[in-house]
DNA sequence: CATTTTTTGTGACCTACATCACATTAAATC
DNA sequence: GATTTAATGTGATGTAGGTCACAAAAAATG
């Protein structure tokens, strides 16, 4: 089964051909290590679906800090929600951490998706409440738990994130320097 | 106009038919200040708007130490979205600051609406989609701004909240005390 | 495989913010 | 309107985590 479809099943049923009718409104697309899929201050009207690889959505301050805001991996969405939505320009910027394969859909053929195939309206209904659901216990991390709790907690549940992306990277996912999340006793 | 039809209709757009169908599936709650509506442990099963009023959102840590989430004012959604969602234990309170009139729809209710309003399900869709994005903007916010600055943007976006809620809310809010809250030279 | 670049650890020192304690003022509440 | 309760400000002091600097190890790249 295409992985894609298999990642779809998970919250709906399709058939063949609903899945080949979603299908043919994605397009391919290869980014290799240290490539961008989006920079800031473009419009980003498409939203991206790993299918293989590591990215990265970060945001540098004017100090130069990088901040990350979500990680992509394999059957991970990944765009930036605010100009995806709100048509407007990107605050933050993508980068691929890894060569990576994405399958991308424009926010136009979303629209035409969702507005003649119900269950693909659905689909991505529910994973917006899932997303923001995330969201709300990431900020309440922020807010009462230490550096090193943050840690654990992201550890536990991503466990496969640390084989992969450098300790700086993770540092920015977590709000604290390198040095410190180093010194960190793990 | 009925204030909630105004607040739909500022997305989409309905008959007055339509709007007595949305109407009929919600149920009005008053309350007292310092009441409740939900409880820690408990499973939220409403989603709550505010009519009149002024209610928290919050998580009590092991400490002791108040952290909240979400304020609601008028014309403010607020419920515990993961319980919500997916019917599990609400790991959140939400208590009144003001006495507050609400109207709730009960998630069975919210099932059917959406289920024969197409309408209203992309209403909710739209709200989630622009929840998500507000909270992700938080979550840069915590990441990137010092605690003057996660205050300065707070005082922009909602002057009212200042006027109608203790500075130590606002503290526990942007995740400060509220003794450093209240030496930021305001 | 040699060289450049990136990652990681660790010491020394600094700072934003927390905590504790107490006083003052303002609001609730009987 | 007297009394309890909550809100706010401010000093003194503590600490988690930041910053700067350097070295070693590991990866990436030509």
């Amino acid at each position: 089964m295409h992985p894609l479809r298999k990642h779809i099943e998970e919250l709906i049923n399709l058939t063949d051909e609903e899945f080949d009718m979603v299908l043919s409104h994605f397009e391919p697309i290869k980014k290799r290590k240290h490539q961008y899929l989006v920079q800031e201050g473009e419009l980003v009207d498409k939203e991206f679906w790993v299918l293989k690889g590591c990215l990265k959505s970060y945001f540098v301050d004017d100090e130069g800090k990088e901040h990350i805001l979500q990680f992509g991996m394999e059957n991970w969405w990944i765009t930036d929600y605010e100009s995806f939505v709100k048509q407007t320009p990107s605050k933050i910027s993508i980068d691929c951490i890894e060569d990576s394969e994405l399958l991308y859909i424009t926010f136009e053929n979303r629209e035409k998706l969702t507005a003649q195939m119900h269950k693909m309206e659905r689909f991505w209904a529910k994973k917006s409440k899932y997303g923001r659901i995330a969201l709300q216990n990431r900020i309440l991390s922020l807010l009462k738990n230490s550096a090193k709790e943050r840690y654990d907690v992201l550890l536990e549940q991503y466990p496969q994130l640390f084989q992969r992306v450098p300790k700086k990277l993770i540092a920015a996912y977590l709000g604290v320097s390198r040095e410190t999340l180093s010194r960190l006793s793990l």
